[in-house]
DNA sequence: CGGGCAATCTTGTCAGCGTCTAGATAACCG
DNA sequence: CGGTTATCTAGACGCTGACAAGATTGCCCG
């Protein structure tokens, strides 16, 4: 579209596409600036120029990332929901997700990206909240390692089969109902 | 040590030790082939000889990284500490954690990594098996999730506050009691 | 003991990368 | 309409990973 003009029209969102489109095939590492403007038709420092640099396009990946997280979790109501949201979440944008987290790859005290992470996390712990009064500290941090490292064994296909919701929905049943776990104490 | 011979003498440790040396500075994006040579002081082309190539390097840390979590899991006498020793590893150990699980940086195929992440996760379902017989597969995704989960977690930065081991027998004590959760159902 | 073989390391080369600079083009706004 | 600014191009630089060809060394077998 529109591939004949001077300038691009939005090189901006095309090129996070593009972007997007490589980390989710081939992972963060084989992303090339030069190869993105190349897909976006552009010159190869084009790019640059609405990201500053790498780390610039990554970061804006992170916030993007941040906030579709917030819209997910802002539809869940219930504690385990919260979770499930999480993993949603991740399951449907691996991309975003894969960099979220990965400090040495953006710009991580951006503060356009340290605002977005915290209004995200506030929304966890809130979340948390409103559930678990008491020491809520615990059982968010519970919450959220068990969320995360779902998503993050799901995506680097460690676990292989079936829904990735439902699969997790399972797992958390367990924990929260205690059935087959020991009880210690 | 011995940096005058012709040959290096022990350079394929020598770069390894390099090589986790960055990472758990600058993590894996920030690794070069050619500085990694200039550290141990050898021609830039040297250290290739002995990983094929970059994704080589990373695969061979990966290996050993499995290979040291196998011992750490072997202390572990009971789930929880499954879970408490996976933690402790992954603090005590970021730089080969931290690549473990990145596929995009590995030969994910290679023979030796895919044998060696077959051994560790053995033994750790295997152990989930000895304390949760009926349905370890949802009961061991759950533990590992959890760990996995806050190790990451904490070692990208989002836990900022205390000891690793510490914090994570505590929120594993809240969730194996099951105290300040919901039960749901 | 010695000759050859394989492992190890060096040197040189190549295309591709990220980033910087200066300059061209186009859109916008008073 | 004119100037300012955002956007994009074009060229250059040093660095990188990978490859090829050759030098050096340790080692094993005769």
């Amino acid at each position: 579209m529109a591939a004949r003009s001077y300038h691009h029209g939005d090189l901006r969102r095309s090129v996070l596409d593009a972007a997007l489109d490589v980390v989710e095939s081939n992972g963060p590492a084989a992303i090339s600036m030069r190869d993105l403007a190349r897909r976006a038709g552009v010159s190869h420092a084009a790019p640059a120029h609405h990201f500053g640099d790498k780390r610039g396009l990554l970061t804006a990946i992170a916030i993007e990332g941040f906030e579709t997280l917030a819209e997910y979790l802002s539809i869940a109501d219930e504690l385990r929901e919260l979770g499930v949201a999480y993993v949603r979440f991740a399951t449907e944008n691996p991309a975003h997700f894969e960099v979220m987290f990965r400090r040495d790859l953006c710009h991580a005290d951006d503060p356009a990206l340290v605002a977005a992470r915290a209004r995200t996390a506030g929304m966890l712990s809130g979340g948390v909240d409103t559930v678990v009064p008491d020491d809520s500290r615990s059982a968010g941090l519970a919450a959220w390692s068990l969320a995360h490292g779902f998503a993050t064994l799901w995506r680097g296909g460690s676990i292989a089969d079936g829904s990735a919701t439902e699969t997790f929905r399972a797992i958390s049943q367990h924990l929260f109902t205690g059935r087959s776990l020991p009880r210690a104490e």
